[in-house]
DNA sequence: GCATTAACCACAG
DNA sequence: CTGTGGTTAATGC
């Protein structure tokens, strides 16, 4: 149960873990659990408070605000790490973070972490490059959601669906109408309807959550972005 | 004014 | 949880 964790022999290293040294590896695994989750269970809760680092090495996540406005802020595909903005410096999560897929998770003691930060310039850097990649993707969807109509917005998304998250044109949308409708700011009425007419319009195939995209073209079309 | 867009509500699968 | 229809408020031309 309290076995350490063998990070050296990990082949689903982040690049920032891949600038450690072995002896530094050694250190992160008596300094982190790896815990598999469930599609639909919590991973971390908005509100809790939190000591460790979230690094997904695999599956796929939703980031989002609890309550009745619940917002979906970010969809995440491993590997990459979760909770850097929520952790460093900051006692408290301030989103959620939900299995959309069976994952595996490593928590990291936040310590360990901000020491690597400080003895290691390689990790440091790899770690500012997915912060800025991130940064990056979030000023996009900004953009998309400011600049969009819900053709536009439900278009971005699919196709960010589509090409960061399954790499395939054939796929089963993780998420509810009503989910789709928080992610992209709009209500569950609109993306059926959208979904619908994309659907007549032979732009896409959708049955349930079963998703093929016939025009990526059409659907970049749409979306100013 | 008139048309369009999209939210809100209600009700039925 | 979804799909659809009616209603309505806001916005653009």
């Amino acid at each position: 149960m309290t076995s350490n964790i063998n990070c050296n022999t990990c082949i689903i290293k982040s690049s920032a873990a891949k600038a450690l040294n072995s002896e530094q590896l050694n250190a992160l695994g008596k300094n982190c659990v790896q815990i598999d989750f469930k599609k639909g269970d919590v991973i971390f809760k908005e509100g809790t408070f939190s000591v460790n680092i979230t690094y997904l090495r695999e599956g796929i996540v939703k980031l989002h605000t609890e309550g009745k406005t619940s917002q979906i802020l970010k969809i995440a595909k491993g590997p990459r790490y979760l909770g850097i903005p929520t952790t460093i410096e900051e006692k408290i999560n301030h989103y959620s973070a939900t299995a959309l897929e069976d994952c595996h998770i490593c928590f990291i003691h936040t310590n360990i972490f901000k020491s690597f930060i400080e003895e290691n310039k390689k990790f440091a850097y790899e770690i500012i490059v997915e912060l800025c990649n991130s940064e990056l993707e979030l000023f996009q969807k900004c953009v998309s959601r400011t600049k969009n109509n819900v053709y536009g917005r439900l278009s971005h998304a699919l196709l960010f669906f589509s090409e960061k998250i399954y790499e395939t044109d054939n796929f089963n949308l993780p998420l509810s109408r009503e989910e789709l409708g928080n992610f992209i700011n709009t209500t569950r009425e609109s993306v059926s309807r959208v979904l619908a007419e994309l659907d007549s319009k032979k732009v896409i195939q959708i049955k349930g959550r079963q998703l093929k995209i016939l025009k990526p073209e059409a659907l970049k079309e749409l979306s100013v972005i």
